[in-house]
DNA sequence: GTCTATAACCGGATAGAC
DNA sequence: GTCTATCCGGTTATAGAC
């Protein structure tokens, strides 16, 4: 029909593959349920990418990039480190209860990745992804709030990601609002509990142990 | 070819199907490879099951029932609350180790299980039996180390999944035994700041605030 | 570049002989 | 009860007209 660029066909196809991998799950995500959510042909497919695996791989690149932007706004009304962790928790999960299935599709991808020998490195980047993502955060908190890290913020961050990824794999299965929210007042205590009062000449990473 | 009763062959495939999913992943537990890894027909496969999805269904469920042989000897020589979560803790990840496609592929089952609506409350029953068994061993652990839970026992069990879970999908995707050696740490003491010393004539739940 | 049509294959499930 | 042979729907990928 209309004649596109490759480039924004690749593009509409690999957010086509998003929403219906959050729909109907990796396995569901066929070409055909693709082009079809993209509203093109299948062999418009196969102009752009050599195969489904090839899209798949840059369906996830993709998502790395786009998560970037996270939203510091949560954090600017707190008045403690507790609180700014919390409210930033409180953002993710409002997140996640929004769109699970975004959610569990981010698992899919990553374990789709580890199967398949051709996607390398990319679950390994994934999760480096995610770690920096949260160190931003971190960082951007105690800049707002007035406070540092006691521990080398890289560890911290691992630890956040690492709880709120249990967090999310047992809501997702459970989908206990309450005991999410148990476990989000645990990780905002464990993380206020790495912080120390801001130093006005030192930098933040100067101050860790 | 020689006869077998419908219960031992559905044993045998159940087996050989959780051994195929841990190889190949869930996507890749074909009936016919299943059939192949436990020597036998296609045809005797659905003899004994109506369908695919009701294998998955029943290897989830034999999953659950054989967990709960879980090992409390690592406990013994423990001294301390702190030590006795690090020594299960590294016993753990022993296992995860050694296998690590074992512990991928039940990732892989739950978030199969949650895509298909059949399954019903298949996945939250999943997550249910691992915080039993996190329950158990805790309580294990509390008798055997002599000290008491300082918050409820269930709240601790899921903080403790919450965190395992977590530090599994961070290992599997990066493959960092340091980093989880840091997190191991780190649930320790965690769990060790909620701990009392145990009181001979009260039962441990008494003692919970 | 984009389409329709089809090749080539694979998967779950079944028929029917033994 | 157990097997071989086959059906049938669905999947990726490609051929070839326009």
């Amino acid at each position: 029909m209309t004649r596109l660029s490759a480039e924004l066909r690749r593009d509409r196809l690999i957010q086509a593959a998003l929403t219906v991998i959050a729909r109907e799950g990796v396995h569901g995500a066929t070409t055909r349920a693709i082009v079809a959510e993209a509203g093109m042909s299948l062999a418009s497919f196969h102009y752009v990418f050599p195969s489904r695996d090839r899209l798949i791989h840059d369906v996830i690149a993709r998502v790395l990039r786009d998560q970037q932007q996270v939203s510091f706004e949560s954090l600017e009304t707190a008045g403690s480190p507790r609180e700014a962790v919390r409210l930033g928790l409180d953002a993710y999960f409002e997140l996640l209860s929004r769109e699970p299935e975004r959610e569990l599709a981010m698992f899919e991808l990553m374990h789709y990745a580890m199967r398949n020998p051709d996607f390398g490195r990319l679950p390994r980047v994934q999760h480096a992804s995610y770690r920096a993502t949260a160190r931003e955060l971190l960082e951007a908190g105690a800049a707002q709030v007035g406070f540092a890290w006691s521990r080398p913020v890289d560890e911290v961050a691992r630890l956040l990601v690492v709880m709120v990824d249990g967090m999310t794999v047992a809501w997702l299965a459970d989908r206990d609002d309450a005991a999410a929210s148990l476990v989000m007042d645990f990780i905002a205590d464990s993380l206020a509990a790495m912080t120390v009062p801001a130093m006005q000449t030192l930098s933040s990473t100067a101050v860790a142990r």
